[in-house]
DNA sequence: CGGAATCCTACGTGATACTG
DNA sequence: CAGTATCACGTAGGATTCCG
């Protein structure tokens, strides 16, 4: 091992061509609001306004109804419908939910624990690579 | 707790509006080709078009010099350019791009243990709501 | 070989108006 | 309240061409 190296291998960490089923989840965590949702969801059940109001940058109508739709189409989230007036839905995460809620966590454990890094080193590549477009 | 309740709880998972600096993160694992970049590249050193057969799918030049622009930018890649004619470009993982790396093995190991089981939902949801146009 | 520059298209998102 | 329906827009991504 060559010197200063810190021990972290990734040589044998993906055996083979196996990032087929990864889009689908990738694609939820990546969209606008999807993390955001599980994350207002993992402290408790909410109300479709209860939600929009819950998450910060302001969700319009339509994104909100896609992304929980999406999220229920999947298993994160199950959807109750009161029938009442006015109509009453309830949103919560089930059991799957709950484990993508943890696996989320991890995410944000991470980008928390390199988050500066990152910020620095885009600087020191800014300043280093002037007017590249790059973002 | 009630009866057959697993015993996942996310109650304090999240203690508050932390999502800022995580979008970064999110945005770079959610496009369509960092983390198959991330993936080939734990494998070892590669050059341009090597990385670029690699790939399944099939990248364009330009996406890939994106791709790799941006994991540069972001202190995820080194890139060494050889001055030799033709030219020779090798990229690979830093420190902090193995340590990506294991974190993209964390979610692909989520993804393939609950890959069924959001497939299975999906084709059950989708019986129940025809035309709902969600994907 | 390893790009950069340009053009083009599809889709995710936002804003607004309407409904049961 | 909890949606649905429409329109409008920006941008990620693909295809192509040219360059050192």
């Amino acid at each position: 091992m060559s010197p200063g190296h810190t021990g972290v291998t990734t040589a044998g960490l993906f055996d083979s061509r196996e990032e087929c089923g990864i889009r689908d989840v990738l694609d939820r965590l990546g969209d606008k609001w999807s993390v955001q949702v599980v994350v207002e969801l993992s402290r408790g059940v909410r109300r479709f306004r209860e939600l929009q109001r819950a998450l910060p940058g302001g969700i319009s109508q339509r994104m909100l109804t896609l992304t929980v739709r999406r999220l229920e189409r999947d298993g994160m989230v199950s959807r109750t419908v009161h029938p009442t007036v006015p109509p009453r839905v309830d949103y919560e995460l089930t059991e799957t939910g709950r484990s993508l809620a943890h696996l989320i966590r991890t995410l944000t454990d991470w980008s928390l624990r390199h988050h500066d890094e990152i910020t620095d080193h885009r600087v020191h590549w800014d300043a280093a690579n002037p007017g590249s477009g790059i973002r």
